[in-house]
DNA sequence: GAGCACTGC
């Protein structure tokens, strides 16, 4: 079966890679040293190809198709070939889902399922009584590019059959049949609309990322699924009662099998079918949570990438990588180079010993040029490593995950994978949650090695030996398994979900970290003494979407009388960083920061960033026939070092949670001049998170008992006050200093409120 | 005087 470009299809394209392999089997010693990054030392490293480790050879679903087929994904026009092969896939699927309620379907990168898959659902009727096929994505993005190509492929207006909804962007309109959002959102919808009544065939993709919504989604999803089965067969009436407002409310959980999700009167629902997607190695976990659901492989179109292990272990991953930066360089055919290193500081420091490794060269082999991107940088920043590289020129591109699976670069031939990743990881006891650096999964490495094998043939040097890889676990732990839960709990609280210790998660989380949450959300009021979801402040709370504390920092505040306030320190405080400080332009960035700076906290002080940007807005919008406002505020935004993507963010936060506040009818009112009432409330809603100083000058987190400094960063780092509040740790790599993010000021009467709080 | 991966509502 000839595909484009000559590749085989994968089962003689996993062929065609052992083939290769074997020719190369052996080590490859490589004798030629690399002046460049060594000096006058002559090192070499030495590399093994072994087998490439496809995702099929770890693959251990049991229930696949034996004559797995290629989707034509990428493609505009297909031939008469892949229409046949397409023809026969369809079929084949739509006589599985058929017979199965959930479908597991496992298919690579480039394989079509996103997009193909939902067309032929629609064709086939799934669309029929106005009901929509449901298509989620963990992230914004690929909701919203996907939905573009299909509609383009249906030849339809974007909106109308096809539509996408995000947060901030809903693309829809009555007539959508198919519909990309993100995981996120769903979850959100199911809140308002527990059955997810609209829908025909809820269709979760990328599940391998198994992200905490991801997760909770599916353990939603066969609840849901139990539920208009059971509704299909058993059409009998429970008791239930209706709001005035028409919403359906709950009025006991008589049926321990549905458990407290609510049943539904007078409304005739199909059962909802599920497919779940996923790249790789996951399809069996899938596959037992849902009762043992069938999966079927389609086929992607990788081309085949070479991977090469180093023969011994590697001290220092960063130094390896710059050798082999230049080792690929000096010795390997034209191509630009994607190295994964795990954050900023790394990125630069590595930049910066190219830079200083270049200027030892002759003349005529620096020709290379090194781009950076990780997330915090500007947009405008990010953009150039989609630049291609001057002629003749390399490109070395020095990223951080960003570019597994949120960008794709075009051009990468090579991969360099040290094989560390900068990971969240959780700490129940003390409820702490830091970053640390640690071993990829397998799945990762083979998702990187990936990122060389989009145009072409590529390579993939993993800086550890072919031991090391086998050592590595499968798969990522699960985000869910490793982050605070008390958003999650309070949302499954939201659902009618009461016992979270029993609740069916794909994998559960750890006693301690439910226990934990459940602590702090009974601490914050959203929880009764009993575990109920309290009326209204845990109601409220779930509702918006933020964090729990920020959450009960708006109820609080429409009663401190500084709405108005905390709903621009909560925008701030939802987004990434605002301030960006290059490390060539540290002390310009710092002098623009002090114009915003408030004595009184770090709070405040982005608290007056954002009035001075929205001030500037009105005032351009009232001037006719400027630039654009747009425009004066991205330059503003550069003249101060403020991230303009950060900031707008934080505006559309801001207008989508006033929304929600106004709805439940809280006071929208200013302090004033009068801080004090807005840090007072600050205080009665962070109290988890104030630290008291110390007599030897470091501070000391009242709930937890860590010994913390503050951040140099903030605003406060010289003034030293007696308590403050902070917003979150930032656990950095000397284990010993640990320190505080966003704080404040507070005055004695605000440690009388945190002492009330704790001592409750 | 230190330095935060990536998502999402």
């Amino acid at each position: 079966m000839p595909l484009r470009n000559g590749t085989a299809t994968s089962g003689d394209q996993e062929k065609h890679r052992n083939d290769t392999c074997s020719d190369q089997e052996l080590q490859r010693s490589r004798t030629e040293t690399n002046q460049a990054s060594t000096g006058s030392v002559q090192r070499c490293r030495q590399w093994r190809n072994p087998r490439y480790p496809t995702a099929t050879s770890l693959l251990r679903t049991t229930e696949i198709t034996t004559n797995p087929v290629s989707l034509p994904g990428e493609k505009r026009f297909w031939s008469i070939g892949d229409l046949f092969l397409l023809l026969r896939l369809r079929e084949d699927l739509l006589k599985r889902f058929k017979k199965h309620d959930v479908l597991i379907i496992v298919g690579e990168t480039g394989s079509g399922k996103t997009t193909q898959i939902p067309q032929f659902l629609s064709d086939s009727g799934f669309c029929r009584d106005g009901k929509t096929i449901g298509v989620t994505q963990p992230r914004r993005v690929a909701a919203v590019t996907v939905a573009k190509r299909v509609a383009e492929e249906c030849g339809v207006d974007l909106g109308q059959k096809v539509g996408y909804s995000i947060r901030f962007e809903d693309v829809t309109s009555s007539s959508t049949r198919i519909k990309y959002m993100t995981d996120g959102l769903l979850l959100r919808e199911a809140l308002l609309d527990p059955y997810l009544s609209r829908y025909s065939v809820i269709v979760v993709d990328e599940a391998h990322e198994r992200t905490v919504h991801t997760d909770v989604l599916l353990g939603l999803l066969k609840k849901v699924q139990n539920v208009r089965s059971k509704y299909v067969k058993d059409h009998t009436s429970i008791g239930h009662k209706r709001a005035s407002n028409g919403t359906i409310l709950e009025k006991e959980n008589t049926d321990p099998c549905i458990g407290v999700l609510k049943q539904c009167q007078g409304r005739k629902l199909p059962p909802l079918k599920l497919i779940i997607m996923s790249a790789s190695l996951d399809a069996h976990v899938f596959s037992e949570y849902f009762g043992g659901a069938k999966a079927v492989r389609v086929l992607g179109r990788q081309f085949p990438v070479d991977v090469f292990y180093t023969v011994d272990p590697q001290t220092d991953y960063l130094d390896s990588a710059i050798v082999t930066i230049f080792q690929i360089h000096s010795e390997e055919a034209p191509g630009d180079i994607l190295a994964f290193l795990t954050g900023q500081e790394e990125i630069e420091s590595v930049e910066k010993q190219i830079h200083e490794n270049l200027q030892r060269l002759p003349e005529e082999k620096r020709n290379m040029k090194t781009v950076t991107i990780f997330s915090s940088l500007p947009s405008e920043q990010q953009m150039r490593v989609f630049a291609p590289a001057p002629a003749g020129f390399r490109k070395v591109i020095l990223a951080t995950n960003i570019a597994e699976t949120s960008v794709t670069i075009p051009g990468i031939k090579y991969v360099i994978d040290p094989g560390v990743v900068k990971a969240r990881s959780y700490d129940p006891v003390k409820g702490m949650e830091s970053l640390i650096i640690v071993p990829t999964s397998k799945a990762q490495a083979i998702q990187r090695s990936g990122r060389a094998g989009r145009e072409g043939p590529g390579k993939c040097f993993r800086l550890y030996p072919e031991s090391e890889y086998e050592k590595l676990e499968d798969s990522t732990k699960p985000e869910i398994k490793r982050c605070n839960l008390s958003n999650v709990i309070l949302q499954l609280k939201a659902l009618g979900v009461d016992d979270i210790f029993g609740f069916d998660f794909i994998e559960k989380p750890s006693r301690a970290a439910i226990k934990k949450s459940l602590e702090e959300l009974i601490l914050l009021g959203a929880l009764t003494d009993e575990l109920k979801l309290s009326d209204p402040v845990g109601r409220r709370m779930a509702r918006l979407p933020l964090d729990p504390v920020y959450s009960k920092a708006l109820i609080l505040a429409s009663q401190f009388k500084c709405l108005d306030e905390m709903l621009i320190a909560v925008a701030m405080l939802s987004v990434e960083s605002i301030f960006y400080e290059p490390r060539e332009k540290l002390d310009e960035a710092r002098t623009a920061k002090k114009c915003f700076a408030s004595s009184e906290g770090d709070h405040l002080t982005l608290i007056n960033v954002y009035r001075t940007s929205i001030e500037l807005l009105e005032k351009r919008k009232s001037e006719v026939g400027k630039e654009k406002p747009e425009k004066i505020l991205r330059k503003w935004c550069k003249e101060n070092f403020i991230n303009n993507r950060s900031l707008r963010h934080a505006r559309d936060i801001h207008s989508q949670i006033r929304r929600h506040v106004e709805q439940m009818g809280l006071c929208i009112s200013s302090c004033g001049d009068d801080t004090l009432q807005f840090r007072r409330c600050l205080a009665a809603a962070f109290f988890l998170n104030a630290a008291l100083k110390q007599p030897d000058g470091t501070y000391r987190a009242l709930a937890s008992g860590e010994v913390v400094q503050i951040h140099p960063t903030s605003v406060l780092f010289r003034t030293k006050a007696d308590c403050i509040i902070f917003n979150e740790f930032v656990k950095t790599t000397n284990k010993t200093s640990m320190s505080t993010n966003s704080k404040l000021l507070v005055d004695s009467h605000s440690q009388v409120d945190i002492y009330c709080f704790l001592s409750r």
